[in-house]
DNA sequence: GTGTGGCA
DNA sequence: TGCCACAC
């Protein structure tokens, strides 16, 4: 029965081990979100898939295997021991996929073979020979040339990478001679790749021709001394024997011991949740998507991508079971104490100390580090056990309605735990002992709230900022996303625990056990995340990186964030009111123009008015189907002397700086300090630019008479002076060391006007006497040039037809051709790596770069463009951020650095050390770049003093 | 190009 | 959620 059904059907046998390397090479090196490669995995997959669909419609297949290599040596290295010994160890990438690919094979349901000391070729010989004994059909899937020599009676190749059957006449246009002579070709001409040696100076060609003139091998080496050519005869005589043995090394082995027969390789249908766990894990949404859509599978239904949990092995008090009913549990077996008393509280500290590695998480009253009051800390000293050390936990609010209890109705009472002095009084040792590393997620925000405690915690790693090191761009580094990603784990949601939005309670009202189960959680996700993590900072050559910039810069931003800025509410408050007097007789005003009260922030009733009701020209409709009523068109209707749009801009312009400035600011002074303290996000931007938030003082505007008000309330404590200093140009200089332009690089060092000469370059008009307008323009063309520039970018910016501007860009590439080589230069590397580098090392990977679609294709190209330019400039700005405490304190200033704006930084100091520490900050930044990289441009700052930060800058 | 935030 | 506007 067996030989009956092979050979009605044909035998899939896919050369595993050879479509893996293929693959690799040729296909782009996309990674899982935790930074799994899975390249050739994900062409594996597509070529089974593919293989799997055509040999169902033409109903051809009966049996498939994948044929896999096992070890490196096999015989062919006892009878020659350099066999293959050329093979470079397969690339760092590539070694986590094989076992990926194995895994695939069996989600598909197919059959895997390997056997221990033989190649796949050898596997495949076997069944191919047994095949032809029962007359069954076989279809090698392979590029390999070395199994053309199979080709014929029955046995075609199919060449998955080209797509191209491989049969009689492409073996001949190959090699030259039939199959069953392929084997003599190749033991005289050799293969490099294999390190088959041959005969020196015989080649394919001459091989072949040989071959057809003599028969065989042995037949010719017998008549070797009937050679004209007296090279190819002396050759042919003196290296007889390398090619006997070359022979042997092509000759494939049709004797490999299987147990497997025919029947063990009949096709079988995959198991739909197997296989969509499979792809879903590995993150090939096309493919996954596409298989779905063939199971009928509902697009949300996804098998848990965590382990099964086993039962809690221990039930010791406050041990993990989550209360919940269907949310994951937690790290399979880890097991969290509740920490009531001083003394587990010294066990706990004693274990820490004894590992060396300890996770540490607080919890607070709030997520605002400079208000929250601590409400507990969680340790874990060793993974899988964690405990919660309650604080500052009060009595659970009432909730509703009051059961009657029979009697007792004082007062709840606090529950439990250890007085706050004296626990942060035990803890503090072991937080500042230089030798147990402390391990937080964002430990920025619990070094903020320590401080207020008098702890500083140090040494210490941060996984988050370990995985923005490694994974800048690829996904978020919040715990919970990193917890799902690396742990397959979904911890507690903290809403789960404290509720959301108004009916959200402080933590401090957390049950304790509740409280536990989460905030242990916490500790235990933290340290195995970091037994994670910090490995791959090595092994990915990122470890410079995060131990000289952003592991160092976290304890600047705390200062930073904890010197706050002081605002003058006055001032704030006569603006708000001032702002609002005029937002209400613009809003008369465009009312009566309008003939109509309508709502003016409203983009969709504005639309409406201008391009319906008033039928004014140059309206264009989005995406959603509604007029665009953005500045760019609301300027252009104003220029042609439209009063509406006008009063509309002017509206817009105070509307958005009362809401977002004046009033939100003021809700932000911190009552205890009277300043401002805003949050610097270390790991937001992909780039490795800060973001600044609540509130974010990282737009302040600047640009207009009305916004530069504002910047006036920034001011200065009485007796101090603001002191700003700016990096003057430092992405066009970088592009200029980066793309390495020399004449760009000249005029810096020069100090020349680099937009005048850029204009002087481009429009070809002498830089004395220029028209401000074009040097605006060549101002326009080199900040498009900084962000990757499009036609389509430069013409809104400039207010210009698209042509022009695409004739401007030409222009721009003609004067620097070195641009434009970096530009393709950068694409090449981003479409490969799936990233690009700053000067500094830092990796900013860039989603979509090899999109199918080609504007999204381009948005990621341009990002990869301006990534490298922004991204150095953000390490620049960190390394003298890190080192101008220090230097401050050498220098004997008393000022505090407020403020990080890009490529600005914000200091106060005492007015008599306004100018010294002017002087010495621009020193320190236009150094930042030193030792480690000397740029090839100089980097200068300029620096203001004043009594507020508009009169500073 | 990179962000945050307010509003409908 | 998308639009708009502010910063570098």
């Amino acid at each position: 029965m067996i030989a009956t059904d092979a050979a009605r059907h044909r035998i899939y046998l896919v050369d595993g081990s050879g479509y893996i390397f293929r693959a690799y090479y040729a296909l782009p090196p996309l990674t899982r979100p935790d930074g799994t490669p899975v390249g050739a995995v994900l062409g594996f997959c597509n070529m089974l898939q593919k293989l799997i669909d055509d040999t169902k419609v033409d109903g051809s297949v009966s049996h498939l295997a994948v044929v896999f290599d096992s070890a490196r040596k096999t015989f062919r290295n006892d009878i020659y021991p350099e066999y293959k010994a050329n093979r470079e160890a397969a690339p760092e990438d590539l070694v986590p996929q094989f076992s990926l690919i194995r895994d695939a094979t069996r989600a598909f349901s197919v059959h895997s073979i390997e056997r221990e000391g033989y190649e796949a070729d050898d596997i495949i010989a076997t069944f191919v020979a047994r095949a032809r004994t029962i007359g069954a059909e076989v279809v090698i899937v392979s590029s390999d040339k070395d199994l053309m020599q199979l080709v014929g009676d029955g046995v075609t190749m199919l060449d998955p990478m080209k797509n191209r059957i491989v049969d009689l006449p492409e073996v001949l246009e190959k090699f030259g001679v039939a199959p069953d002579r392929v084997v003599d070709v190749q033991s005289l001409a050799g293969d490099s790749t294999d390190n088959v040696p041959g005969v020196p100076g015989i080649g394919i060609k001459t091989a072949a021709q040989l071959i057809n003139e003599y028969g065989d091998l042995e037949s010719l080496l017998a008549r070797a001394a009937e050679i004209k050519q007296p090279k190819r005869r002396e050759n042919l005589i003196a290296f007889a024997e390398q090619a006997r043995i070359s022979r042997q090394l092509v000759a494939l082995a049709a004797d490999v011991p299987l147990e497997e027969g025919f029947d063990g390789l009949l096709v079988a249908d995959p198991d739909p949740a197997t296989l969509e766990g499979f792809l879903a894990e590995n993150g090939f949404k096309a493919l996954l998507a596409k298989v779905r859509s063939r199971n009928g599978s509902p697009a949300g239904a996804l098998p848990a991508a965590a382990p099964p949990a086993g039962s809690d092995p221990d039930p010791v008090a406050g041990a993990a079971a989550p209360s919940g009913g269907d949310e994951a549990p937690a790290p399979s077996d880890s097991v969290y104490e509740l920490v009531q008393d001083t003394g587990a509280l010294r066990r706990w500290i004693a274990a820490a100390s004894k590992a060396g590695v300890v996770a540490v998480d607080t919890e607070t009253t709030s997520l605002d580090a400079m208000r929250a009051e601590l409400v507990g800390v969680s340790l874990s000293a060793e993974t899988g056990r964690a405990c919660y050390i309650p604080l500052g936990h009060v009595a659970p609010a009432p909730t509703g309605e009051l059961a009657f209890d029979g009697g007792d109705s004082s007062m709840p009472e606090a529950p439990k735990q250890i007085d706050r002095d004296e626990a942060l009084a035990l803890l503090k040792p072991m937080l500042e002992d230089p030798a147990i590393l402390k391990v937080g997620q964002n430990l920025k925000y619990d070094l903020l709230v320590l401080r207020r405690y008098g702890v500083d915690i140090r040494p210490f790693d941060d996984t988050m900022l370990l995985s923005f090191t490694l994974d800048a761009g690829r996904h978020g580094h919040g715990m919970d996303e990193l917890s799902e990603l690396h742990l397959a784990h979904k911890p507690i949601a903290f809403k789960d625990v404290a509720g959301s939005g108004k009916a959200m309670k402080s933590f401090a009202e957390v049950p304790l056990e509740r409280a536990c189960d989460y905030a242990a959680e916490d500790a235990d996700v933290t340290l195995r995340l970091f037994q994670v993590l910090k490995p791959r900072l090595a092994t990915e050559h990122l470890a410079t990186v995060y131990e000289t910039i952003e592991r160092p810069l976290a304890p600047v931003l705390v200062a930073m964030e904890a010197a706050g800025i002081k605002i003058d509410s006055g001032q704030l408050t006569a603006l708000s009111s001032d702002f609002a007097g005029r937002i209400a007789e613009y809003e008369k005003e465009i009312h009566a123009l309008a003939g109509d009260a309508f709502n003016v922030g409203s983009p969709k009733q504005l639309g409406e008015i201008l391009f319906d009701r008033m039928g004014l020209e140059g309206g264009k409709k989005g995406r959603n189907g509604a007029w665009s009523t953005d500045a760019n068109v609301l300027e252009k209707l104003a220029a042609e002397g439209h009063e509406l749009p006008a009063r509309v801009l002017d509206w817009r312009q105070l509307a958005k700086l009362k809401s977002t400035y004046t009033d939100a600011l003021q809700n932000q002074i911190n009552p205890q300090t009277g300043r401002v303290h805003t949050s610097f996000a270390m790991a937001a931007a992909a780039t490795g630019r800060l973001a600044s938030t609540d509130p974010n003082l990282q737009n302040i505007p600047v640009r207009t008479a009305e916004g530069r008000k504002l910047r006036r309330a920034f001011i200065a404590e009485p007796g101090h002076k603001l002191i700003s200093a700016d990096y003057s140009q430092i992405e066009l200089r970088l592009l200029a060391h980066i793309a390495d332009i020399g004449s760009l690089k000249a005029a810096f060092r020069d100090g020349l006007d680099i937009h005048a000469m850029t204009a002087s370059q481009v429009f070809g008009v002498p830089i004395e006497g220029m028209d401000p307008s074009v040097r605006r323009s060549a101002k326009a063309i080199n900040f498009g040039i900084i962000y990757g520039i499009s036609a389509f970018g430069l013409a809104q910016q400039l207010g210009v037809p698209q042509r022009q501007a695409r004739d401007y860009i030409d222009a721009y590439f003609e004067k620097y051709p070195g641009i434009r080589a970096y530009m393709d230069r950068t694409k090449e590397f981003c479409h490969h790596h799936g990233y690009v580098e700053t000067v500094f090392g830092r990796r900013c990977h860039i989603g979509g770069i090899n999109d199918r679609n080609p504007a999204r294709r381009g948005f990621s190209e341009r990002a990869a463009i301006n990534a490298p330019i922004q991204g150095s400039a953000a390490d620049i700005i960190k390394r003298a951020m890190i080192r101008m405490p220090e230097a401050l304190a050498a220098a004997g200033l008393k000022a505090r650095m407020l403020l990080q704006v890009h490529d600005e930084l914000i200091f106060e100091a005492p007015e008599a050390e306004a100018e010294a520490t002017a002087a010495l900050v621009t020193s320190v930044m236009e150094k930042a770049a030193l030792p480690a990289r000397a740029l090839s441009v100089p980097l200068t700052v300029d620096a203001g003093i004043g009594d507020n930060w508009g009169e500073a800058h």
